[in-house]
Formats: C-alpha cells, sequence, structure tokens
RNA sequence: GGGCCUGUAGCUCAGUGGGUCAGAGCGCCGCGCUUACACCGCGGAGGUCGUCGGUUCGAGCCCGACCGGGCCCACCA
C-alpha cells in the first residue's frame, strides 16, 4: 500500500489511495480578496497555534526578530521575515511542532526619541509616578519638541507611554505581518520593555553578577556628547571626518630648542600627559626621560618611548592626552601616566582651571577655551599658538576616520566613568576561545557567515559593556548604600530577590530601608543607569520562551532551532545572545542561524529607508499580492544581497494565478461528484508514470533543499517541474483525462490513469508550493480536500514512486519535444495550435525514441494530429525532436502548405 | 592594510565532487482569442561565462595575478 499521505495528527488528509469526495471548484478562479479570507480563516481555527504539551524531540523553535516598532517596516523585513516564515511552514509540514512567537522591539532610542517627540515628553527616573498623569500632546508626529519644552516624568510614566504608543505601531505591524502570511503564533507576542522583558534582563544580569561575569569599573571609554552615554564597541562606526594637521611646537625645559609634533585635536593640548615616540626612532631617542613644555599652558610633560608609537605617523612623535583616542589610553595606562581630562561629559571644554595648569599664563588661555565646544576650543587655542609662534606653518586639512555611535553625528570622545561590563571573552582569552568554539557548533546558513562571527569575536579588545546613561529602559536592579559621610559605596550593592523583580532603583526601594532613607547619609542610592538594548535582546530566547516565568515551556523550547537575522548585527545580536546563553545556560542558544542578504534597490546600493518607504510594504502586498510577493523573496538565497524587482513580484503573481487555473483544470475531469482516487495503482499509462517519476525525484531534491535551508533551490525544482507540468504533461494528457477515447459511459484504463496522476501530482505540488505560495495553494486545497495545506504533512515521494514503477522522467521531455516540433510547424506557418495535422514524420534523436513512442497516442492527440503520425531515428549528433513533412489541414481561404 | 562575498545573454539569476553546462525567467521579435488560464498560450533570436596566465586529455566550474562591484574589521599622531 502507498504510504503518499502518511497521516498526521492534525491533518485530516486522506487516507492512502481512498478516494477524496466532493470537489467544489468555483468556475472562475481568482486571488482577489485571498489574503483576508484566509488570514481570517487562519486565525479563527487557530491554525498556527503552538501546541505545549509537545516535547523537545518534536519542536522547531524559532527565536524570530522582534522589529523596532518605532521604525517603519520596509521591503527588506517582507524580504527576510518570508524566508523565515517558509522554514517555519516547511517544518510545520515535516511533522514540527512550530514555536515561531513574534516580539517587538519597543526597548532603546528609537523608541525614547519618538515617544518625546509625540506626547512632549522626557523621562526623568528621579520623579515620582503620577497615576493620573496625561501627556501634553497627542500625536505631535513629526515636529520634534525642544528638551527644553518636554514635561519630565517618571520613568514608569514614560514606560506607559511608550507601551501606549507602540501598541498602536504593532496593531500596524500585525496587520502588515498576517497579511503578508507569516504562519505566527499571534498568541504569543512579547515586547521588549514589557515588565516580563525587564525582569528577564535583570534577573539574567543578577545572575551574571553573582557568578562574577558582570563588574563594574571606573574606567576610560567611548562616550557620546549628544546623548551623553557610554558606547559598546559594537555600537562603533568609523565615518570619514575631516580635519587638519597642526604642527605644534613643545620647549624643551632644558632650553635647547623645541620639538614639534602633528595633532589634529589641538584643543586637547590641555589635557596632554607625554609626547611619546618609538624607542628605536633616532630622532628622538636623546629626548627619552627629558621634558618638555606645553604651548601656551606651560604644563612639564616627559618625553617617554613606547612601540605603539609608529614613526611614520605624522611627526613621528605624538602628543599623548587624556584622552584624545584609543592609544592615548594605552599609553595612559601602560606608562602609568596621570589622569588630566578637560573634556567634559557634554563635549565642552571643563568650566573650572585644572590645578594642573600652574603659570598664570597658562591659566589665562584655559579661561579662553573653558565652556567650549571641542570645535570653538579648537579655534581658541589654534589662535592662540598663531600668537605665540607655536604654530608651525598652516593646517594641512586632512580626512580621517573617526569613531560614532552608530546612531550619533559627533564623533566619540574619551571619558572616564564608571560603567557596568559583562565578560565577552575582550579580555579573557579562555572565555574567547570557549565562544569561539560556541561558534563552531552554530550552523550558519549560508555557512560563510561564521566568518563574520570569527572575525568579531577574534577582534574583541574589551569586554561588553552594558551600561547607559540613558533614562528609558531597563534600569540595573541594583542599589549603593550610602556612608556616613553621604558617599556611595559601590563595592556594596544591594540586590533584590529573583521574585521581586522587575524593580526600578529610583522608585523601588532595597530591603531593609525605607523611601525616606534615599539619598541620605546611612541611606542608599539606586543605580542611575540603564543597560543597552541589546543586554535586552540578547535575551529574546528566554524572554520569548518563558525562561523566568515558565520553566516547563522553556524546556520545550530551548536551545532553539533556529535564529533568523540578518547579516549586519551578527556582531551584536547574535553574539551577545550566544555570550548570554553560553554564561547562563552553558549552550548554544539555537543550533541554526539564518541570515539574510540586503535589498537593493536597483542602483545596486543598499536600498535606503527614504525609497523603501516609498513603496511601503502593504502597498506592494497589496498591489502584487502577497503570494507573490513572498515568491520574489524566497527566489533569494540566504545570505544574498536581492534586487528589489517588481518584475520577479509579477513573475510570482503569475505563479500563483496560474496554481488556481492549473488545478482547477485538474480538478475538472468527471463528473463533478465522482471522486478523485488518489490511488496509484490506477496510474498505468506510461507518461502518467514517467510524470510521477519526475515528480518524485523533486519532491525528494526539493525536501533536501529545504532541510538545509535553500528554500530557493526547492522553490526552483518545484516551480521548474510545475511549469513542464502544465505545459507540457497537462497538454498531452488532456484528451485522455477526458475520456475521448472511452465508450460512451465507461472510464477506460488509461482515462483513469491519467485522473489519478494528476490527483496525484496536484496533491503533492501542492503542498511542495505552501510554504512559498500558502494562500494559492490553501484556496486549491479547500476546494477538494479537508482541513488546511499547511497543516498537512509535507509530501514524500514513496507513494509517487509506486504510481511511477520503473518508468523514466524523461519521457515526458521526450514527449514534450515530439509535442513542440509539431507546434513549431504551426508557429512557423502561423497557424492556430488547433489545426488539425494530418501527416506528419517526428524525427527523433535516438535517446528520445523510446519515450516519444510510449506517449505517442498522447502526442498526436495534443498536436491534432488526425492521420498518419510517422516516427523516425535522427541521424547520430541531431539535436531535438524534429517534424517533418507535415502536412496541415487548412481553411479552405488560407492555402495548401 | 587584513578578511568575506561577487562579476554567466539587454535585465534578474541557475549552473550542484571539472567532461551535452552554455541554461531559466523577464524583456525583445513573430504567431495564436486552442472551453484551465489573454493576469494567457506557442515559436524564435540573444552570451568567446570580467581579463590574463596556469593545472588537466578536457575549466564558468580548480590555482595565481590583475580589473570591476558590495560588505566587514583595522587605521583616529
Amino acid at each position: 500500500m502507498s504510504d503518499h499521505l502518511p497521516s498526521a495528527p492534525s491533518a485530516p488528509a486522506a487516507a492512502p489511495g481512498t478516494a477524496v469526495p466532493g470537489r467544489s471548484v468555483p468556475d472562475r478562479v481568482s486571488l482577489d480578496g485571498i489574503e483576508e479570507r484566509w488570514d481570517g480563516r487562519w486565525t479563527a481555527e487557530g491554525l498556527y497555534a503552538f501546541d505545549r504539551t509537545a516535547e523537545r524531540a518534536q519542536v522547531f523553535s524559532i527565536d524570530t526578530p522582534p522589529p523596532t516598532v518605532s521604525g517603519s517596516l520596509h521591503v527588506g523585513h517582507v524580504f527576510s521575515y518570508t524566508h523565515t516564515d517558509v522554514v517555519a511552514r516547511f517544518r510545520r509540514m515535516r511533522g514540527a511542532e512550530v514555536f515561531y512567537p513574534m516580539g517587538w522591539d519597543d526597548n532603546g532610542l528609537p523608541t525614547e526619541r519618538r515617544v518625546q517627540n509625540y506626547y512632549g515628553v522626557r523621562c526623568d527616573p528621579s520623579l515620582p509616578y503620577d497615576p493620573a498623569f496625561e501627556p501634553p500632546l497627542q500625536g505631535a508626529e513629526g515636529k520634534s519638541v525642544r528638551a527644553a519644552d518636554q514635561v519630565p516624568i517618571s520613568r514608569r510614566n514614560f514606560v506607559e507611554l511608550c507601551e501606549r504608543l507602540t501598541a498602536e505601531d504593532e496593531v500596524q505591524f500585525e496587520a502588515l505581518w498576517r497579511r503578508l502570511g507569516l504562519s505566527v503564533d499571534w498568541g504569543m507576542t512579547y515586547q521588549t520593555i514589557s515588565a516580563e522583558a525587564r525582569a528577564v534582563a535583570q534577573q539574567a544580569f543578577l545572575r551574571n553578577l553573582a557568578r562574577g561575569e558582570a563588574y563594574q569599573a571606573e574606567a576610560p571609554g567611548l562616550w557620546d556628547v549628544t546623548f551623553q552615554t557610554a558606547v559598546a564597541q559594537a555600537e562603533l562606526e568609523a565615518r570619514d571626518y575631516p580635519g587638519a594637521f597642526h604642527r605644534v611646537a613643545f620647549h624643551r625645559t632644558d632650553g635647547t630648542g623645541a620639538v614639534h609634533i602633528e595633532t589634529t585635536r589641538p584643543e586637547l593640548l590641555p589635557a596632554c600627559v607625554a609626547l611619546v615616540a618609538h624607542p628605536d626612532d633616532e630622532r628622538y631617542r636623546d629626548l627619552f626621560g627629558t621634558t618638555v613644555r606645553t604651548p601656551l599652558f606651560g604644563v612639564e610633560v616627559p618625553v617617554l618611548a613606547h612601540p605603539a608609537a609608529e614613526p611614520d605617523k605624522g611627526a613621528g612623535i605624538a602628543m599623548c592626552c587624556t584622552f584624545g583616542d584609543l592609544t592615548d589610553v594605552q599609553w595612559w595606562r601602560e606608562l602609568d601616566l596621570p589622569t588630566r581630562s578637560v573634556l567634559g561629559r557634554d563635549g565642552r571644554i571643563l568650566r573650572d582651571t585644572p590645578d594642573w595648569i600652574a603659570t598664570d599664563e597658562g591659566r589665562e588661555r584655559y579661561a579662553a577655551v573653558a565652556g567650549k565646544t571641542t570645535f570653538s576650543a579648537r579655534e581658541a587655542v589654534v589662535a592662540g599658538l598663531r600668537e605665540t609662534g607655536d604654530l608651525d606653518g598652516e593646517p594641512v586639512a586632512t580626512q580621517r576616520k573617526a569613531n560614532f555611535f552608530e546612531k550619533g553625528d559627533k564623533p566619540l570622545e574619551i571619558v572616564t566613568s564608571r560603567q557596568w561590563y559583562i565578560g565577552n571573552g575582550g579580555r579573557d582569552e579562555a572565555l574567547r576561545a570557549e565562544l569561539l568554539a560556541r561558534g563552531t557548533e552554530l550552523d550558519f546558513h549560508p555557512d560563510f557567515m561564521k566568518v563574520r562571527y570569527e572575525n568579531w569575536v577574534g577582534g574583541l579588545n574589551g569586554d561588553w559593556l552594558v551600561s547607559r546613561q540613558r533614562f528609558f529602559g531597563v534600569p540595573f536592579p541594583v542599589w549603593y548604600p550610602l556612608d556616613e559621610h553621604g558617599e556611595v559605596r559601590h563595592d556594596a550593592p544591594l540586590l533584590p530577590g529573583e521574585d521581586a523583580l522587575p524593580v526600578d532603583p529610583s522608585s523601588d526601594v532595597p530591603a531593609a530601608y525605607t523611601e525616606d532613607q534615599r539619598g541620605v547619609p546611612g541611606g542608599f542610592v539606586g543605580d542611575p543607569d540603564i543597560m543597552d538594548t541589546w543586554a535586552t535582546s540578547s535575551l529574546t530566547p528566554q524572554i520569548a520562551g518563558g525562561w523566568r516565568t515558565d520553566p516547563d515551556l522553556f524546556a520545550r523550547v530551548f536551545p532553539m532551532d533556529l535564529r533568523p537575522q540578518g547579516q549586519d548585527i551578527i556582531r551584536t545580536w547574535l553574539f551577545s545572545t550566544v555570550v548570554r546563553s553560553h554564561l547562563e545556560h552553558g549552550s548554544l542558544p539555537w543550533s541554526d542561524a539564518a541570515i539574510s542578504g540586503w535589498i537593493l534597490d536597483p542602483d545596486r546600493k543598499k536600498m535606503s529607508k527614504s525609497k523603501g518607504n516609498v513603496v511601503t510594504p502593504m502597498g506592494l502586498l497589496e498591489e502584487h499580492g502577497s503570494d507573490a510577493v513572498r515568491y520574489w523573496a524566497a527566489s533569494a538565497r540566504l545570505g544574498t544581497d536581492a534586487a528589489f524587482e517588481v518584475g520577479q513580484m509579477k513573475i510570482g503573481r503569475r505563479l500563483a494565478i496560474k496554481v488556481l487555473n492549473a488545478s482547477k483544470f485538474a480538478l475538472s475531469f468527471g463528473a463533478p461528484d465522482e471522486p478523485v482516487v488518489l490511488d496509484p495503482a490506477l496510474v498505468v499509462d506510461p507518461l502518467d508514470r514517467a510524470m510521477l517519476a519526475g515528480l518524485a525525484d523533486v519532491v525528494d531534491a526539493a525536501t533536501a533543499a529545504l532541510e538545509a535551508y535553500d528554500h530557493t533551490r526547492a522553490l526552483e525544482l518545484t516551480e521548474t517541474f510545475f511549469w513542464t507540468f502544465c505545459d507540457d504533461y497537462l497538454e498531452l494528457v488532456k484528451d485522455r483525462a477526458y475520456g475521448a477515447g472511452d465508450a460512451e459511459g465507461e472510464v477506460g484504463a488509461g482515462t483513469a490513469s491519467a485522473r489519478a496522476a494528476l490527483g496525484l501530482a496536484l496533491d503533492a505540488l501542492l503542498r511542495l508550493f505552501a510554504p512559498v505560495l500558502p494562500f494559492a495553494t490553501e484556496e486549491v486545497w479547500s476546494w477538494w480536500r479537508e482541513g488546511s495545506v499547511h497543516r498537512a504533512p509535507w509530501p514524500t515521494s514513496a507513494g509517487l514512486r509506486t504510481g511511477a514503477g520503473d518508468a523514466v522522467p524523461a519521457v515526458v521531455g521526450a514527449a514534450g519535444s515530439a509535442l513542440a516540433a509539431l507546434r513549431k510547424v504551426k508557429s512557423e506557418a502561423k497557424v492556430s495550435m488547433r489545426t488539425e495535422i494530418e501527416h506528419a514524420v517526428l524525427v527523433v534523436p535516438a535517446a528520445l525514441r523510446d519515450g516519444v513512442e510510449a506517449a505517442l497516442s498522447d502526442v498526436r492527440a495534443a498536436g491534432r494530429v488526425t492521420g498518419t503520425l510517422g516516427l523516425a531515428v535522427a541521424p547520430e549528433g541531431a539535436e531535438g525532436v524534429v517534424a517533418q513533412d507535415a502536412r496541415l489541414v487548412l481553411p479552405a481561404d488560407a492555402g495548401t502548405r
């Protein structure tokens, strides 16, 4: 007996070999309204609901990327989310219980800014919660409200407004995803700023802290002066930045002359702590150990040797300031130099004149730059250097690379501050090796994306800085005692129990303290910082999987199977998730990572947001249909950039319509109430058997491709087969399937064979297409089958092979070539394909001879050959089938050939 | 400077352990209202596979160099 329809628990598919009763094929088929109709049904039936009684081995869990709800979705999202959905649908049909949640990322700067502008407020954690608060503005979208005009509100109020605002976005986003046909379980959504997500982030942090993986340190670090927050290595972006080399004289204290250095940051002159040159540099060897005096400010600094100094850069001797760049930090640390910071966290030169500037002139010069931005301070310093003659020549303009916060527009400065870190291998070789090993374990699709992971981990130069000096976000669940002098005891943090989470240390009180002790000597103070957004989103598997509150669920879904994401956030989201999982669970967070490429506009540039917004995703879906857009997305391989191509969507739409039409046709034979018998034993005709043999190969190959995350290959195989099926097989088999040659009232064996083969083929093809074209396939499925195609089992080749017997697929191609030869005769004669042929000889290559002969009667019928159709073997080397000596039956007025 | 990806018909792309691999679709040209489909069908014309070397009996497919695209990292004196 065949097993072409293996039973699945939720799929009331036909039992092997049984008849599928009752067809209900519409007279006219259409894609119009198909998305709303089926999305509604799927929702009503809970078709994609996750069965949480499933065991881990049965579950396929997906760590869906939560889109930023304060941005807008663009075609790139549609593209990559389709890839994931194809996987989800395939796995579901393969019998897996698919855990496919959707998250909304409403934590972070984009949401913070949007809430500020939309409601005219700003977050001030020092304020108490006001339950009755109503924002001054509603929907001041587009206009940004000046900071001075923003009403300060408590963090809790701010979070509430965030949730209020993003709720509207989530409705829009969900509508789009539904329209696109994502088979998400909409009963399982999460928000990254929700109480649950905050609690997970805090709990994970507390555990990192308890294990010694998280720590606090006061150290120089990269600082964004606009946002006034520390920034992590992963958030850096190197950009070109105009600057100028200034050649500046330092005066030797022994009075023997001057040393010239070159700098692009003359405004940092008051922060200079040393001059540094390479130990082997002949030019400066004599100076090592001596001191020089800084111009303008008259501070005596040593000339030192350090191998990190590069003789061919600038003058070969550099001024080391605290801090101009990361090399300065290295020198400062390794040469044990003093800290002389002059730059404030707001990016301005500190107002108070520092005590290391002792001379009257120096103090005067400093007063002239105090409080200025780096830009103005630079002008002032340069003017001063000109005045004193310490500027040698004119500044030489240069283009240099500077580090920027990816969301910022001013170069990062280096500022000393107290920050939280989580170990990520950046300063611990053993941990780095472990994390590199995790990367090796993880199956990247495509695999070369693994290199990006390895490069990043290999190049880390510090631990993960997780604290941010912002106000909206997940606060650190930490308080500190104040000693009797009111000094903060950072070394003795007060921590909440896990049951108390989430906490907000700015409004909650640590155990054994009362609110009135906040900020007073002997009392306590809350940690003012919030976590980096990645510190929360690195925990999406834990948040979505119920790590904290639902261990039963968590055990069924974690470690997850798949992380789909973009290649640009391998260093951030992917890596940080691996770090958290490794530290907390001692495992990878998922076994596979599917990396989608970019969408490029027709100019081969990365599709910009502005362009992406011109073509809204919803507009695309409405114009072309969801299946069509999905087809375009599914045509692009993972990890490969794809062009935004409307043409490809049109092809997809055509395919979807073809599926409807061809299916309608394949189901049109026999009386309407006559059952479709899906019995391979009925398939006896050589052509039918060959078709099934080909289809069986396609099923095997497509299945293997999808297993390997190669949805493109699977689609291509299926599609190619399907078009041949339509253009050749359906045409060839048409008359026989109608029962053209059967006696009145009888269904001949050939007819039954064709009908069974058509049914079996349709049955498999619909399921093969279902992951990519969920709407069209479901529509067709509903005409003749019970249940949803999306819960039907993935096709297997075994039943098809039973029907195929020992037939080889090539017969279909041979017969198709023969039919094409007859068509060509008509095409060249410029007559209708319906024109009858009264005589022709098919000259076929030897290799095709048997195939053509096996299907000759079908070829005759499809080619409308009424008389003799001869068969001859072509000479060696001839290609293709040629019809010779064709005589067409032409209308009287067209003349004869 | 280091690394990854990529360069095949006008366009978008397949070409699977080197030997019918020179392909598909779109576009183009011509034809056809053939009762599944005119949101269609049929037929046809398009390429010395970026360049130059090398390995091999044989190379889009392997190796090297170069040229052209895209991206990541490093480079802030």
